[in-house]
DNA sequence: ATTGTCTGGACAAAACTAGGACAAAATTGT
DNA sequence: ACAATTTTGTCCTAGTTTTGTCCAGACAAT
């Protein structure tokens, strides 16, 4: 029985047939009442022949235990928790997946983990080989299979971001074509940017601007971040590359945003950038986080600190630090 | 009895006979009076010697319904909805397809009717609106709701082509924000992109190279291109934009396309169009053929004429012409 | 005259339900 | 480290509902 929502405003009218919800999910019909008869993790309501029917928050929920098993949650911990208490569980999860990953290599023999290291190291080299061949279908079905094993975080630390920093090496070294290059950075682009979609939205999700400063116009790893964050229940405001400080400020404000999130790669020492997050820093309301990554970002360390600027490490480290900020404002709204 | 349409003008006087809507629908005849039997999915009108005269509107019920039925839809449930009520849930659905393998079978409809033209116009206003407010969720809605209306490349070419003019041109009259065209932008480059997917590929289509030349850095005018020919049959070859001659060559030639197609927006007087279209002509095999459009295409007719380029003036002569070219392609190879 | 559509009904495949069995995998106890 | 136990995904049976297809004889269209 899982409690009232009160912060979620999630659709709970039964409607949906069991096999749409196996569609939807990924589990399979058997599985999903096996669930129901042995922990009741749904209770969905019944029509009058008996047939199943599952409201958005039930899938929702399964959606959600799903994920949380495949980073290694047992059925019987997580079925009785209430959605919100999942969504943390999911979320908090899936930041330690990438490490605990290393850990059980170490103290575990390899029989047990499904997702070796190795077993990443062929997806991503079967991804450079169709980019190589220029087969988009063979990338865009191995992206996809690739997705379904792992949870989205973990999948955008562990296969996304390396192989476009490969692709990247790879032809600066001219072991690929310029065009090669272009291909899989706007296959990737379409990619990365419908990842967004499997989320479902409440609503009422705080808001975090997205975007590169001007002179940064590679976007691909701001999207990995609004991808990342829609996960842990922000809505991204996503702007894509290259937008000037004042537009910046613009739209955090008109989108009652509590955060801004830039991102720089290239060119690193571009003279533009200290005066953009300068004058980023000193319009935008104190009370608004600026949280600055992508590669580039450790050369202005100095700069970043200076202004108060957060310089999250990492991709996880990032969702950490929005993870804290998001609870405390609910906390402070409550 | 449905009720009447009075938003959507689509045709409601009876002309068709069963097989003509089997053939659009993909059901069968039997299959299609087996519901109406059981389920009064569309009530026909009759001839005078009872045979079934069915309406555009019958057409479109019975195509939502079938892809409501894949999504995993039950008949019983969607039989009775309203045709909007139809297009919500088909719309709603169709976000959250996981990749199946199931859809071998084609579904080519590019029959639908076009919309009355104040339809459209509020279509686009209601999309502007979402904009100028940041709404970035709404947008999406109304572009999703918007595709499920119209075949993709009506919408393409009443809806978006017109959407992403008024949006570059409401920016530079200072009625949008640069933020505002940055989001809608970047949301219009992930949901054009998505479009790609909904077809199937046989694998022997003709290939066709997708780009802008260096400098042109508008990449969605190429995009649409991209989802545009896929639906007649060809696999686009998608670059992104500002590609160099000499990587467009490369990549034309390792995929073995028949065809390659530039995208030109602004700015329109480059004068690195004239060099690169010149080169591009030079290396590329005279067999290849060449199309150049987009809003800046006009400025270059000379030179495009002069090259024996083609310049199709709108995106369906375009169609035309791959089609035209597609076919000949087919007679010389049996 | 052949082909297609009509009505009404029959039939069977597919999908769902409930309950239970079973084996692989994971966990716990010794 | 090994055995016992629990957890968990899959499969099976048997009965019900839902759904796609087919048939027969009458009529209509070309």
């Amino acid at each position: 029985m899982p409690t009232l929502e009160t912060i979620s405003s999630i659709d709970t009218s039964p409607r949906h047939p069991i096999r749409l919800v196996a569609n939807r999910t990924g589990l399979t019909v058997d599985l999903i009442r096996a669930w129901e008869k042995r922990y009741h993790v749904v209770d969905p309501a019944r029509s009058v022949t008996k047939r199943r029917l599952y409201s958005d928050y039930d899938i929702e929920r399964l959606r959600l235990i799903r994920l949380a098993k495949l980073n290694g949650r047992r059925l019987v911990d997580v079925a009785p928790l209430t959605l919100e208490a999942l969504r943390d569980v999911v979320s908090e999860d899936s930041r330690y997946e990438i490490s605990q990953e290393k850990q059980t290599e170490v103290f575990r023999s390899s029989w047990t983990n499904p997702l070796e290291s190795s077993d990443t190291r062929n997806e991503i080299d079967a991804m450079l080989f169709a980019v190589q061949t220029m087969d988009q279908h063979r990338l865009d079905q191995l992206l996809q299979e690739g997705l379904v094993k792992q949870s989205l975080p973990a999948y955008l630390e562990t296969v996304i971001g390396p192989l476009l920093q490969e692709i990247g090496e790879s032809t600066r070294l001219g072991k690929l074509r310029i065009a090669h290059e272009h291909m899989a950075t706007a296959h990737l682009r379409t990619f990365i940017g419908a990842l967004r979609f499997r989320e479902t939205y409440t609503g009422n999700e705080p808001k975090i601007v997205i975007t590169t400063p001007t002179g940064q116009l590679h976007e691909l790893g701001a999207l990995m971040v609004a991808a990342l964050v829609s996960v842990d229940g922000w809505l991204p405001v996503y702007l894509g590359p290259n937008t000037p400080a004042d537009e910046i400020v613009a739209c955090a404000m008109q989108s009652g945003a509590r955060a801004v999130s830039i991102s720089l790669t290239y060119p690193a020492d571009d003279p533009r950038i200290p005066t953009e997050l300068t004058r980023l820093r000193s319009q935008l309301d104190e009370k608004i986080s600026i949280f600055v990554g992508g590669s580039a970002a450790a050369h202005h360390y100095d700069l970043t600190s200076r202004l108060g600027l957060l310089s999250p490490p990492t991709l996880d480290e990032l969702r950490h630090s929005l993870q804290m900020l998001r609870k405390s404002q609910l906390r402070a709204s409550a």
